[in-house]
RNA sequence: GUGCCCGUAGCUCAGCUGGAUAGAGCGUUUGCUUGCGGAGCAAAAGGUCGUAGGUUCAAAUCCUGUCGGGCAUACCA
């Protein structure tokens, strides 16, 4: 294709003295070619000549040097290329060897991915979920293309929501000892609604966050010194014993709500290098905004503020007239604390697109008076995860999916099913998806080594939340995603296993002559065609950073391969040792995808 | 009010740096099981691409208006 190209270009430059860009595309199905280019319709205009005449002058003029491929000219001037056998084996046999299309556009280059997010003393929802699986595809799709990317996860281990959390822990009388994960998110959710109901509560909550900010500054070994939690204790005006409950239940609250996010990153097979709690970097944000203040912010009603308007957008609190950092001061550090880390040439932040206007005010800001920073730095939204029929989670009231909820839901709609033959069908499924449940307990921060159940679960999860384009909301059917028929993760793995046993039978292969039917070429072809369009897709999701893409190209070859399958025979044909090749590339093309996107194939299913 | 995102088949989505008859899956209807695993394959039905204009040889795609939905819009993250 690329050869192509370079001749198309050539020529066209040769004939028209005209560099344009040359656009050359998969042609449609019925034109019998492979790929179809429109320059001689886009070289009318400058020409001032019909479209169709000037693809038949670069028809004629391409004709001198193409080879293994033939030209046709279409109505209404479109150049259709169509490849040679030859062309397409020799292609077909290089996937079958190795997949090697690894590109060098980031070869060298340092990128920092910040995705999940996760805070400390809230629970992970689905979209945490989601936001890894899409985090992790996108790094990967960019360590293809030769970075070095150092992924990156932000959290808010103080702030106002651990405020009401520690607020509702002391309320309920908890002692470090006997906390949990699971009384962490209830305490939450209670101080949440203190907080916006009682008066008296929001007052001490916002009370007792400045303590906790105290405390997070000293860090844990200081904050649980006497003397300084004497010097707490009167700064803040409560009694040490106070002090003490406050500074044990934070530290160990914290310590669980770490110890939990590792566990689940683990499971799904993900490991961030490295965690920038926001109290590490709200010092640096803190010394950043107040060094500009004048310049870039200015004070007002005792807050410090950017004001946005001036560059079309709006104003946003840095420092509130407690002197506390807000989130947007936080993530001001957080920038230049990355770019003394790792001296960044890209760095990506992804996070909900509710917080795309917010993020363009912080980079506005920063881009004031550190421009190389902002220059760098991209910031990639996606939408939230529905359930089917627009069921709405608020995280607030805490009647929201849990990440794990979305393996506990896989597990009740597999138990669902009614019928006798399905339900033995899915027994390895659901038989998973308690080896799953049962994996929550492990604590070890490396990713788990997957059982084959678990890795069909995984596929199953992660391929419906990539396949669709980021940026708008989504829709996880926990249904559809475990299906095993469609545009799903498990049909994808099935195509792939069945090409493995394919291979496996042909290990001991008697020759068995079949006569080949003129159809099976057909299928052979197509197959062969869609392969070898793979380097090029993966070029695309790497530039566009779009993982549905591949996700798209993928589901499109396992259709063709199951076609293939089903109409051609491989073993026992004359054609055996051509076949073999087509399925290995298939089969390696196929690995190396999913593998793009975070998904393993396991041996048989 | 202002800004950003979205609107394509009953449902969920591709296609959007303009190109050939707008494509998939699910669901519905109908076929195919001595066969490399039927967790599959083949086929049918289903569309005024929200709507009205404009630009162009050519518009789902670009521009403008408009309607509908979502998000953001000062001390949460």
């Amino acid at each position: 294709m690329e050869k192509i190209q370079k001749q198309l270009e050539q020529v066209v430059r040769q004939l028209f003295g005209n560099d344009l860009l040359v656009e050359l595309t998969v042609a449609p199905e019925e034109t019998g070619s492979d790929y179809a280019s429109n320059v001689a319709m886009k070289l009318a205009k400058v020409a001032h000549k019909a479209p169709m005449m000037i693809a038949e002058e670069i028809k004629t003029e391409l004709g001198k040097v193409s080879e293994g491929y033939t030209i046709e000219v279409a109505a209404p001037g479109f150049l259709n290329f169509a490849l040679d056998e030859e062309s397409f084996a020799k292609q077909v046999a290089e996937y079958a060897e190795v997949v090697d299309i690894s590109s060098d556009e980031y070869s060298g280059k340092t990128v920092v991915t910040e995705f999940s997010d996760p805070n400390p003393f809230k629970v992970l929802h689905v979209g945490h979920f989601y936001t890894s699986v899409v985090g992790d595809a996108i790094s990967r799709l960019l360590e293809l293309a030769g970075a070095k990317v150092v992924r990156a996860n932000f959290g808010g281990d103080v702030g106002l929501h651990v405020g009401k959390t520690i607020w509702a822990l002391l309320q309920s009388n908890y002692s470090s000892d006997d906390i949990t994960i699971e009384k962490i998110g209830q305490c939450y959710v209670a101080g949440t609604k203190a907080y916006e109901e009682d008066e008296t509560a929001k007052d001490e909550i916002t009370h007792l966050n400045k303590v906790v900010y105290a405390l997070a500054d000293l860090g844990e070994e200081r904050s649980l010194e006497r003397l300084e939690i004497e010097m707490v204790a009167e700064d803040f005006g409560i009694s040490t014993a106070e002090v003490m409950r406050i500074a044990e239940l934070y530290w160990r609250g914290r310590k669980l709500s770490y110890q939990y996010f590792a566990d689940f990153y683990a499971r799904i097979g993900l490991k961030f290098d490295k965690y920038y709690p926001e109290s590490t970097v709200a010092g640096r944000g803190l010394t950043e905004v107040k060094a500009h203040i004048g310049t870039t912010y200015e004070e007002s009603d005792g807050a410090v503020v950017y004001r946005g308007e001036k560059v079309g957008l709006h104003t946003r609190v840095f420092i509130n007239r407690e002197g506390v950092p807000t989130y947007e001061a936080k993530d001001v550090g957080l920038i230049f604390t990355k770019w003394d880390d790792w001296h960044f040439d890209e760095s990506v932040v992804i996070t909900g697109n509710e917080q795309s206007d917010y993020m363009k005010v912080v980079l506005a800001s920063v881009q004031e008076y550190a421009p190389e920073l902002v220059e760098h730095t991209q910031h990639l939204t996606h939408g939230m995860v529905k359930l089917p029929g627009n069921v709405k989670m608020s995280s607030r009231k805490g009647n929201f999916l849990k990440a794990v909820d979305v393996i506990d839901m896989i597990e009740h709609e597999l138990a669902e099913t009614s019928s006798e033959e399905a339900r033995s069908r899915y027994s390895s499924l659901q038989g998973c998806a308690a080896n799953l449940s049962r994996e929550s307990g492990l604590s070890s921060e490396e990713p788990q080594p997957t059982s084959v159940d678990t890795k069909i679960i995984l596929a199953a999860i992660k391929y419906a939340f990539l396949r669709y384009r980021m940026g708008g909301d989504i829709v996880f059917d926990p249904k559809e995603s475990v299906s095993v028929s469609g545009n799903s993760g498990v049909y994808l793995l099935y195509s792939a296993v069945r090409a493995k046993k394919i291979l496996q039978k042909l290990k001991n292969e008697e020759v068995n002559k079949k006569i080949v039917q003129e159809d099976e070429l057909q299928y052979e072809r197509k197959l062969n065609k869609k392969i070898v369009q793979y380097a090029e897709v993966v070029r695309g999701a790497v530039q566009e950073k779009a993982p549905y893409k591949l996700c798209n190209y993928l589901y499109e070859l396992a259709q063709e391969f199951s076609r293939f399958y089903e109409h051609v025979p491989v073993a026992g044909s004359v054609r055996v040792s051509e076949r073999k090749v087509m399925v290995q590339a298939y089969l390696n093309v196929m690995v190396h995808g999913l593998g793009l996107l975070g998904i393993e194939v396991p041996e048989a299913m």
